[in-house]
DNA sequence: CTCTCGATGCGCT
DNA sequence: GCGCATCGAGAGA
């Protein structure tokens, strides 16, 4: 399966963001490939975006964000989980999309293992249907911050099966307290897999 | 299913 | 010090 190219990601971030819903998600684990199908995703539209991390500027945390797009920004939250973001249009813009959720496809029973670490046995359903879930499953921490999504070894994604309009919902972000006003939530409909109960 | 709450560490005002 | 782009446990319906 072929990668997504770099002019894929240096577009319109809520253009990118609905492109890809279908895709697939690649982490290589020592060896072994774990992928999943994207089926949920969120964008954030950079400076004046007030849910952003990028809405205080270039800061060190929100930096990557403001480079190239292409590149992975991979951040820390709640002391405990990481979050996978691509990023996106030109250089300077502080734009991003967060991967919400994914459906397991390959190196099912490695990413059990990995959300298993702590606590008792998770059903597939449960393995990736939330940002900081997928990243415990394909073993995502800061290592992979900036990451180059097009030429890297560890990260990346491919084409996959782009998913038609009829399958394909918005809704408000989830987890925010500012910018819940437009709906940059992007999901797929008919998905096995949730990270929200209520859609 | 729904809701509430605590864990836990860091970025930023 | 406050507030998180979260999650799982526990309680209730």
């Amino acid at each position: 399966m072929e990668r997504l190219p770099r002019a894929f990601y240096d577009r319109p971030t809520l253009e990118v963001a609905r492109d890809l819903l279908g895709r697939t998600l690649v982490r290589m684990c020592s060896g072994q490939r774990l992928s999943g199908r994207i089926v949920e995703v969120e964008a954030y539209l950079g400076p004046t975006d007030p849910a952003s991390h990028a809405r205080h500027g270039e800061t060190s945390r929100a930096a990557p964000m403001f480079g190239e797009p292409s590149y992975a920004y991979v951040y820390f939250t709640y002391g405990m989980y990481h979050c996978l973001n691509c990023v996106t249009e030109g250089r300077g813009s502080g734009t991003g999309i967060l991967i919400r959720a994914v459906e397991p496809i390959e190196g099912i029973e490695t990413m059990r293992q990995m959300r298993e670490v702590r606590g008792k046995p998770v059903s597939e359903k449960r393995l990736t249907n939330g940002p900081g879930k997928l990243a415990q499953a394909l073993s995502i921490d800061l290592e992979l911050n900036r990451a180059d999504l097009v030429e890297g070894p560890d990260l990346w994604l491919e084409n996959g099966e782009p998913v038609g309009s009829s399958e394909v919902a918005t809704s408000a972000r989830i987890g925010l307290t500012h910018g819940r006003d437009h709906p940059h939530r992007f999901y797929v409909k008919t998905a096995n897999v949730s990270a929200h109960p209520k859609y």
